[in-house]
DNA sequence: CTAATTACTTAACATACATCAATGTTTAAC
DNA sequence: GTTAAACATTGATGTATGTTAAGTAATTAG
């Protein structure tokens, strides 16, 4: 149950395997099923989640009721709210369950409780914001300067994985377009390859 | 020139006057004319800049030669390609300057190599890179859902200074029209605001 | 196994924003 | 202080993507 995020951090960090034992020995894990919602605007939690199996997704809702996917979060992958988790401030997004989903309840103060155990996981924290932030850095840019074929193109080289797993309309909603114009995109792209 | 820095530390960490001078003291400041282009795609540079004074710009062009920008740098504000900086890949944005700009050069070390002397500096680190991870996810948000006028509104909010300082093409580019429609948005603005 | 949801596709039509081109306005250079 | 350059506005027109609505296919629930 928690060999997933073991392997994480001696992947990551020169660790043995006691040592990554000790430092996960407090998580709990949790299951959520298909569709349930784990977090929602207004909402104060301050714990993170990391994805042991299945798929969460953090969105938003417009005020016309349509969902805008900030991001997946697959195996291996961390979610939370920063408002809420790191800054105390209400959430303004929401986090549910694309599949069954096993996840591991990582506190807040997880990272600067392990320090004296794990001493360069700071360093690894620190090594994982900035490669989340160049990940975002590129997608605003895909976002102000791509069509939505060339971002759905880009979609399907970077996360072939969740290309499969995921509802188009769920894929659409990450690109900022619509289920129908995605429908387009592909009938337009099959029809290329094909020629 | 160095007391900007030396604020913002002691601003944000529980620190004297003399440990913030130490911790700077190894840094070195450097001025940019109006217009001087200080990184390129394909370069590899690991020092950020601080900015005293002034205003850059991190940005990218495209195939048609349109540029897009992904962040403002005012003073107090800090930049880097993290690509090059962080993970020592070829940068595939620039940064130029907007204003005559005078910057605090950060070598990439530098978060690590004054931790002994001011030992909470990782956290601080950590806790505005999810800074910015929070407000990037907001113009995520922005770019999927909203319209050209409401993502200008959201600008002028967020950032009055800016709104003043820089020319209405750049921050067309930066929501993600053009110039032109920048303008009709104002003008459509300026209407409603009189009746 | 069937009915009912949910997801996907397609087409006709609508619209926000882009493009192109001309003109006016401000800023900067000499 | 004049001229050129950069910036902003406006109008006519184009286009990518949105909307609505219908029909088909695939999942899910009972």
């Amino acid at each position: 149950m928690l060999e997933k995020f073991q392997s994480y951090l001696k992947e990551r960090l020169a660790i043995t395997d006691e040592q990554a034992k000790e430092a996960t020995s407090c998580l709990k894990s949790k299951t959520f099923k298909k569709g349930t919602v784990l977090l929602s605007p207004g909402d104060l939690r301050s714990d993170s989640y990391f994805i042991n199996e299945g798929l969460l997704r953090y969105f938003s809702i417009d005020e016309k009721g349509k969902e805008h996917i900030i991001q997946f979060a697959p195996e291996n992958w961390m979610v939370s709210d920063r408002n809420s988790s790191v800054f105390n401030e209400p959430s303004i997004f929401f986090i549910d369950a694309i599949e069954n989903t096993e996840v591991l309840i990582v506190p807040s103060n997880f990272f600067a409780d392990i320090q004296k155990l794990l001493p360069h996981i700071l360093e690894l924290n620190i090594l994982m914001l900035h490669n989340s932030i160049r990940f975002m850095q590129k997608r605003i840019n895909m976002l102000l300067s791509a069509t939505a074929e060339e971002r759905y193109l880009d979609f399907i080289k970077l996360y072939p994985n969740l290309t499969l797993r995921v509802p188009q309309w769920m894929i659409a909603s990450y690109l900022g377009i619509t289920p129908e114009s995605l429908s387009r995109v592909r009938k337009d792209l099959a029809k290329k390859h094909f020629k």
